[in-house]
DNA sequence: GGATAGTTTCAGTAATTACAGAAAGATCAA
DNA sequence: TTGATCTTTCTGTAATTACTGAAACTATCC
């Protein structure tokens, strides 16, 4: 039982590690599924990242108890993200990842794919459903029709919000290089 | 064919109003799922929302063409989250719901429990693993190892991430009666 | 009380999503 | 070229999640 296949001995300290390592990751998998992110692919980044050094696919399998195939479309799922890099190393054959390191800079890769993917297409569904509702659409008479005006104004609330929104993941993505975005640091400069 | 099941000649606004609707609904149901929440709960809010009139059981059901169970489930837990609200008409049996007209009271309501569901559990473990790797746990030498202290590093980013993320929830989580919060009045105002 | 109108719960089922493992495809060295 | 090593793709299956429909429950009226 414990022959062959028992692990080298390991000094106490990584396997504390291990654990530490082990909890981060498992919550910040839940976390993912929570927000629609698939709970392997959220627990491949977290491992990445909270181990620092690189990894090879191998080490992802078996630290997560996954499949190849699994591991190999996760890896190249959070590659296409741009949250984690593949690494060659000098003489090896086999591939390595990292996570990017700075956290804002991954947060903010993050924010400006859903925006483009989620955010952008409702608004364009928002201004498309305000053209259908306008008087030019509609006649006079009809647009004034209170379900319509209710309608309307709704839709024109969710807009606004929208845009505004989108200003503020802008400007998040537009400047988060290393550190605090602008947008954090004038937050935290007025409050 | 068309006689008994035939709806009652509605003008065309109304149709127009409809498929307007139901576009909006269907986007807002889309995004909803990419974001981890039930598609048709999304869309039961994106009706209630966007009708702005109050609408009972059966008119939701009959709208999206759901079963009476999946209503009344997805309707209950919209009400758990604050976001629509029960309405009883004079004289009448059956309730009815709207949604909450704000979108800035709205949001504001959501991120609130996904910070208290989500980010706070977070926050929580990323501390215990840092105490699990602090010195006093693991001992000067071990501490001190490259791999512990990468961990450590990594840890230490995400959480002072996590802790800004945090302040600004709260910011937009305190302030968010009627129209812009006090967050988003200072960002438009520097930017 | 019983009849009616409406709501909730829940067991079973359907639909979706995630995953394993094996086969096929690369890449490189000799 | 062949063989070795590693990666990707894909099909069938497992696990999860969402949904229906009917029974149980509640409230209201007569």
């Amino acid at each position: 039982m414990t022959l062959a296949t028992a692990p080298a001995a390991t000094p106490a300290f990584a396997e504390q590690l291990r654990t530490a390592q082990d909890l981060f990751i498992r919550r910040w998998g839940e976390m993912g599924q929570t927000w629609g992110i698939n709970r392997t692919m959220a627990e491949i980044h977290a491992l990445l990242y909270i181990n620092g050094l690189p990894l090879c696919t191998d080490d992802v399998m078996e630290r997560l108890n996954i499949s190849r195939g699994n591991a190999s479309m996760s890896l190249r799922a959070l590659c296409d993200w741009g949250i984690i890099r593949r690494l060659h190393k000098r003489g090896e054959r086999r591939e390595y990842f990292e996570s990017l390191s700075d956290v804002w800079e991954m947060f903010s890769i993050i924010a400006a794919e859903r925006k483009r993917r989620e955010m952008d297409p409702v608004l364009e569904t928002i201004r498309q459903c305000q053209q259908m509702l306008d008087e030019s659409s509609l006649g006079k008479s009809a647009a004034k029709h209170e379900s319509v005006q209710l309608t309307r104004q709704r839709l024109q609330g969710m807009e606004e919000f929208m845009e505004v929104t989108n200003k503020i993941f802008q400007q998040f993505i537009g400047n988060a290089k290393s550190g605090l975005t602008r947008v954090v640091k004038v937050l935290l400069k007025a409050f």
